[in-house]
DNA sequence: GCAAAAGTGTTCTGTCTACACCCATGT
DNA sequence: ACATGGGTGTAGACAGAACACTTTTGC
């Protein structure tokens, strides 16, 4: 089915996850091409011969949100010989998450936040993608913080627990997730408080810049769904 | 320094891992061929435009160990411009975990096993390979009793204890690793015993072919270092 | 009878889970 | 004064860690 002397091609494509709305979100791009055209899809691009994978997955981020320095994991690398309709193309995935805040999105009508549980059609296997990137995430959660990487750089411990709430896809107990945050390493809390939100004040905390992807045995076990 | 008119090259990379003469071992195959001819490397091969991934990585081990239907993952994909002296080689790393007893390796001077903690000096970047694929091998440990892809058939259970503590690189208690070993889904116990080992009898077990890689809480945590 | 590996239980401690009421503020 | 989200403690269950002696066999 293939004629064996044309090559293969490599790219990297980005799942862009952040927390707009109340609800997890992953940044599309609409095809201006075949195969595909018209269809959205997560960015990427063509891997350029002289720059390692990250670099290439860093520069889509880049290019497409102008963020930089954020939480970036290599996810999987699809290389099923189907997943193009027309060439064979292997990608390898990478997962980045993104504060809302810190987003400079150029407004435009081919790129789009859509909430992960409600993805349009995809283009190729970027459902399957997405899909894959949301399980390895709930798996960094339960290791360490990475969540806060979706947060504002003050955040209140309710906001906190909403970011945990939407990752696990289930509802945490309140107190026992304050306990716990409480006890996380690197949270600091502040002595300052929200304002005029109409209702009680809440404290804010930060976190300071720890190191991710400790295996820091972190939390969020197996409560009981709500 | 490279011309942007080459084109990448993919290949797979299978750490193939076994238990012998009582240590974790690796297969490494001799280079004939310039890079780093004469030098120990990991066996891998180009992946056929028409194959997927995981078909590539079952190729070549295959090839190399003549044994199927194993635990074989993807582990990472390695693209580091400057991996390879003089050309744009992407490898895709696969790890495998394959029982001594079905190894069928074609004894020659190019094929070797060499035990993970000793490794000579290696081409590219397999040092590095190895040892995040012995890493990931760790965290699947703590999640689901892989290790018997590495133990016979019938094994005993400090057959099992030294399987585990080869991976974790740690001593374990005996009583504790027995008592959880026991509480393992899948583990049957046999009505059959070693014999004349010249001391007493162990008795034997089995597992059946259950799910690997499932979510089901395992064991091995932080038992103090002996 | 002794050397060598097999086999076996209990206590302690820390962590996870479940659960309900008062507090501070804006309107 | 009331509506809204912020904030707090405890008891029970479970899992992990530490730890030492008896049993069975071959020689």
């Amino acid at each position: 089915m293939f004629n064996e002397t044309k090559t293969h091609e490599i790219t990297v494509d980005v799942v862009i996850l952040t927390i707009k709305n109340n609800a997890l979100q992953v940044l599309l791009v609409k095809r201006t091409n075949e195969p595909f055209k018209g269809k959205w899809a997560i960015p990427g691009g063509y891997v350029r011969l002289s720059e390692n994978l990250d670099d290439a997955a860093l520069r889509v981020l880049k290019e497409k949100t102008n963020v930089d320095n954020i939480y970036l994991e290599q996810l999987y690398t699809f290389g099923n010989p189907l997943r193009h309709p027309n060439a064979r193309v292997i990608t390898c995935a990478y997962f980045a998450l993104v504060r809302a805040e810190d987003l400079q999105i150029i407004s435009s009508p081919e790129l789009s936040w859509s909430k992960v549980i409600d993805l349009p059609a995809l283009a190729f296997d970027h459902k399957e993608i997405i899909q894959y990137s949301m399980k390895r995430t709930r798996e960094r959660l339960e290791l360490c913080p990475v969540a806060y990487q979706l947060l504002p750089e003050k955040f209140t411990l309710t906001e906190m627990q909403k970011a945990y709430e939407l990752i696990m896809q289930k509802k945490l107990d309140k107190r026992n997730f304050r306990k716990k945050a409480l006890a996380t390493d690197g949270l600091i809390e502040l002595e300052e408080y929200t304002k005029s939100s109409s209702k009680r004040p809440a404290r804010l905390y930060t976190f300071e810049n720890i190191e991710l992807n400790s295996k820091r045995a972190h939390f969020i076990k197996k409560e009981k769904n709500k």
